[in-house]
DNA sequence: TCGATTTCGCTACTAGAAGTATCGATACCT
DNA sequence: AGGTATCGATACTTCTAGTAGCGAAATCGA
């Protein structure tokens, strides 16, 4: 029977602090933003050692992906229609960007990409990647016009974020999705 | 006479290194990207001292948008009527953002900003507001239009740079263009 | 209960980068 | 020539990412 965890291991088990960190994590980015969010820190306000971060996730952008990973989850693709499903789809990404810490993790994550390419390719294929396909199927639409709307939506927010500091206000959500509503149509 | 500069003052006059130091910004974030272009490297690329750099702009950041200020210029408003002028401005900014070192160098202290709000107040001030002034002129718009059309535009440049390292390819910037001019019409 | 195995916490360490301090040398004006 | 301010060079402090090593703790099997 080959199950899940076929036989444990031998050895002492991993502690279970993966919720811990993540919220740690997105506290701690929140509290004294994403510069001054080092592994010491977030450490500190997990209560675990710093040396146990490492040895789960490579490096602090690594973790800040799995993170946001655990933080945005599946997305809710529900909707009557084409129409409903983006413009659901934009405004649960635009209230997720505006969540405590999330938004600055984000932008934090994605300025330390844009020239690391291992970075790069850990932000595209697991974080993007699985929101693509399932945008591309419930839309569909191909890939291109797909990567267009996550460039118009997640960028907009994110430049809004970084400019006033403060996550976009529900009016010009409002105006984004009727934006890009009109690409769709 | 007030002129100008009224009298010299005393002492050996600095160097006009300014135009040296730019490019060597540029060309250096170009080669070794944002993150490995130390100020040391800057300084050797343009063959003078790091503490001359410090001496005219009081962090990295300043120089960044020192520099990105030289590279932008003024907006070219041209145009037969509002569309015209606001297609051929975000033409002229995606063409920039491509440019070798403009586009990361762009995205890195954007992204330097987002927590660290005394960076965050200069590259509003100084970068953002003349070409959010000239446009609300040019194009008759109150401001919160004319910043949702600069998120819009910038951010979503900035995303496709930073997620596929490469600038926008003109069949996708013209995608933008239609469908922020779909906005204003 | 004992041993094997693996993880944990802790301390110390290296490497790299931002920014500062100091000082002799240099360039310009009067 | 003298006064003044900048330049170059070196050294330094501080902070942070990431690594190394070691004793302690947890779990399983015998």
């Amino acid at each position: 029977m080959a199950r899940a965890t076929p036989t444990r291991p031998p050895g002492r088990p991993r502690a279970g602090v993966d919720a811990v960190v993540f919220a740690a994590t997105l506290s701690t980015v929140d509290e004294v933003g994403y510069a001054h969010a080092t592994v010491d820190r977030i450490a500190a306000a997990a209560g675990i050692a710093k040396t146990t971060i490492y040895r789960r996730w490579p490096s602090k952008g690594a973790l800040i992906v799995a993170c946001l990973l655990d933080a945005f989850g599946p997305a809710p693709l529900k909707g009557a229609d084409r129409e409903e499903v983006l413009a659901s789809a934009i405004r649960w990404v635009a209230a997720k960007i505006g969540e405590p810490g999330i938004g600055a993790a984000f932008a934090g994550v994605f300025t330390d990409a844009v020239n690391d390419p291992a970075l790069r390719q850990i932000l595209s294929t697991q974080l993007q990647d699985p929101y693509r396909l399932a945008l591309e199927e419930a839309l569909g639409e191909p890939e291109n016009r797909v990567l267009f709307f996550i460039d118009v939506v997640v960028g907009t927010l994110l430049h809004r974020l970084g400019m006033t500091g403060e996550p976009m206000v529900d009016a010009d959500v409002d105006a984004l999705v009727e934006m890009v509503l009109r690409v769709l149509r």
